[in-house]
DNA sequence: TGCCATGTTAAACT
DNA sequence: GAGTTTAACATGGC
């Protein structure tokens, strides 16, 4: 589920929160649950994929990996999957299976908001500086960066360098710069999208190159490669995606 | 049923 | 020590 825009449907079903007491904390994710007792829940944000909640002195963060998720009141997990349950005077959160850290910095510091894809501070020059910065790094690898673009997972990666027509295993410094600005506008661009049709709940169905067979462009058969260092799947079209 | 995956990181290797 | 590979987490869809 978790890329970036997932999380701002998160952060908005959890609003109902903002400004109500916890009473009690548990869980398996390793911090003292005693901080909770009594403290109001201040503010939900978001960083990429981290869903942010705010208390007086102190933030936690939540990184959902591959398979975690949230409930309110329902146990809908075994119990050792639950991370944090959060219990209000009304109701019971549950994340789970999930990494929960503690941070005492303000969230605007400890993360660089001009990189978050979902940000209005996002800025498309800094993600081409940062790239620029990283000249011999496959451009599937620095989509996947979440210190460039926090909030781009495998799906919008493939999408972006599908509609950018830019095959995942270029180079950067081969790629020319208004490419680069084009890749860093569409990644923004498209997470909208991506947001838009999640709430419609018709992601899939306008995937164009994840998962898909067939380019719908060339109507030649898509590649599924495993790609870049970290390996990851990347779904092309060796026609329409220039290798740079 | 078995495999794969929208993710990350620590441990175990070379 | 650096770089690479594996394992672990735990679930749902196909």
């Amino acid at each position: 589920m978790p890329e970036g825009p997932s999380l701002i449907l998160v952060k908005e079903a959890l609003d109902q929160f903002r400004g109500k007491k916890v009473l009690e904390a548990s869980g398996h994710a390793g911090i003292d649950m005693e901080l909770f007792a009594g403290k109001k829940l201040l503010g939900i944000e978001t960083f990429g994929k981290h869903l942010l909640l705010l208390f007086p002195k102190f933030t936690i963060s939540i990184h959902f990996l591959l398979f975690g998720w949230y409930s309110i009141d329902k146990k809908n997990r075994v119990a050792k999957a639950i991370k944090l349950k959060l219990e209000f005077a009304d109701h019971k959160l549950y994340f789970y299976t999930c990494k929960v850290e503690l941070f005492e910095k303000s969230f605007d510091k400890q993360y660089d908001l001009s990189a978050d894809i979902m940000n209005d501070k996002w800025s498309n020059a800094k993600a081409v500086k940062k790239m620029n910065a990283l000249p011999k790094t496959f451009i599937c690898d620095a989509l996947m960066s979440q210190d460039i673009f926090a909030g781009v997972g495998n799906i919008i990666k493939n999408e972006v360098l599908y509609n950018t027509k830019t095959h995942p295993e270029s180079i950067i410094e081969k790629i020319p710069k208004a490419k680069l600005l084009a890749i860093a506008k569409e990644s923004r661009r498209y997470s909208f999208d991506f947001l838009k049709w999640r709430i419609d709940d018709e992601l899939t169905k306008h995937w164009l190159a994840y998962n898909r067979k067939i380019c719908s462009r060339c109507n030649i058969p898509i590649i599924k490669k495993e790609t870049g260092k970290t390996k990851r799947s990347s779904f092309f079209c060796e026609n329409c995606q220039i290798l740079y």
